[in-house]
DNA sequence: TCGCTTTTGTTCTAAAATGTTTACTTATTC
DNA sequence: GAATAAGTAAACATTTTAGAACAAAAGCGA
């Protein structure tokens, strides 16, 4: 058999089964141990498959369990690159500002790196209420309310979008699950929606996406990148990657 | 079996059981217990599953215990009092109704006593809305956003005016700091302003006091009881209070 | 066929994972 | 609250896997 094609069968393998062990490759493919470790790591260089202790992974199915993870364990995912982009939004933030801050775990943290006296938050995500929650002496703080989406811990729907409607930010923080080629997507249309019309609203405009979002797309697009401030984002940005989307924005990071 | 499968077995295991022993889990996978001990370490630090002595339970469970207990904590003032008027509360309660709670401690009790299997909470109050979140699955939960206000937990202001104006509903149960001759009032102007507008929205209106808060009036008077549908208070109410109050509304108590 | 490169297998050492023993801590029972 | 049982975690032993180094085999063009 050749390597081109075992290459191949292993890839289909791995796909088909999601999980897959060294041990089992080689003896369905009649080959050493070795070979199938030294194709594996070809083929996850690639990143064909994802190589973990024994065996191999489909990235889609690894996919998948990243996003069926809970808030929680989402908010432990890339917590040092999260906290950088919460560092750098945290900056641009001015006395006097009123901010919206959408949902999300990377927005979970700018309340840390926030040292302003005075404030005006204005949130349609339930932890990044509380995580202001604190400061509420200091700062007026202001839930969009409408209906619970437990998920994200966000709220949604007509309701937030009519409370939305009136409200004018200085500056918007939303993050995004997808960056590409000048649009910010989303996992969830109703998420989305409100995103949008509180960018709108605002009369400074930031996209908070780490480095793992750029160049791939979710679900729902909800904005262009060609419309906002500034795209926030975490150091270990690619060269190429950085030049490109500075054609479209101001990306921020920090250094 | 690789240790990735592993991990993600357990993850389910514990969801699904809700608690799972050491024991339990090394037999199911056919490892040894520090093996499973291993995992549930590194597992729990990734907030994927709550550590406990000799097993594991999911983090969900864990929330709705801890709230319970909190609520249990709450050796306040007149606790029982307040768990009594909170019991008859949800017993009005049927299925298919929209229900208005306001803010109060009493309220907060409400979600406890609630057994039916489907319901559309509207509330202003950050509590009350915590006390109804483990139900998130069954329930439609509608914040009523706007400014937070730290010392209830409420929202109020013209945001929440503006989106309480077009929530109608068919029962709505405001906690009162004051019932005399027929006045039912309240220590704060923007949050007695709310409550006579989520009572005037509602099919059928109820106010809840405690026997202590009859006869006495706070500051900011925001409805009549003879618009009410119900006075629900403890069994300690005095017979002449009860024949007093009953010529302007109805009064419910447990027997 | 020869000489060369590429690929594969083998051997060996380090690292990772798992199991076992043991001392210790935490619950439970009376 | 002391005795007992159950659970925990560190230390060590064992097994499994990874990856480097080198040897053997296969492919390939002259």
């Amino acid at each position: 058999m050749l390597k081109r094609q075992r290459l191949l069968t292993i890839r289909n393998l791995v796909d088909r089964k999601g999980i897959v062990t060294v041990n089992e490759i080689g003896a369905e493919l009649n080959v050493s141990t070795m070979t199938v470790r030294r194709d594996l790591a070809e083929l996850a260089e690639k990143h064909a498959i994802i190589r973990v202790h024994g065996g191999a992974q489909s990235p889609k199915l690894a996919q998948k369990q990243d996003q069926e993870l809970s808030r929680l364990e989402k908010r432990d995912l890339r917590v040092e690159e999260k906290r950088q982009i919460a560092a750098q939004a945290a900056q641009l933030i001015e006395v006097g500002d009123t901010i919206f801050i959408g949902p999300g775990t990377t927005n979970e943290f700018i309340a840390d790196y926030l040292t302003l006296p005075e404030l005006r938050v204005v949130t349609n995500s339930l932890p990044v209420f509380d995580s202001f929650k604190s400061k509420a002496d200091r700062y007026e703080l202001c839930l969009v309310g409408g209906t619970y989406r437990e998920r994200s811990g966000a709220f949604i729907g007509n309701l937030a979008i009519e409370m939305l409607e009136h409200l004018r930010t200085t500056k918007a923080f939303v993050s995004a699950n997808g960056v590409c080629d000048s649009i910010v997507s989303n996992a969830n249309a109703d998420e989305g929606q409100i995103q949008r019309m509180a960018l709108n609203n605002s009369r400074q405009r930031y996209i908070l996406a780490d480095h793992t979002k750029l160049d791939t797309e979710d679900f729902y697009g909800f904005y262009s990148l060609d419309d906002v401030d500034g795209l926030i984002t975490d150091t270990s940005i690619e060269d190429e990657q950085r030049s490109d989307y500075s054609k479209l924005t101001h990306i921020i990071t920090s250094e």
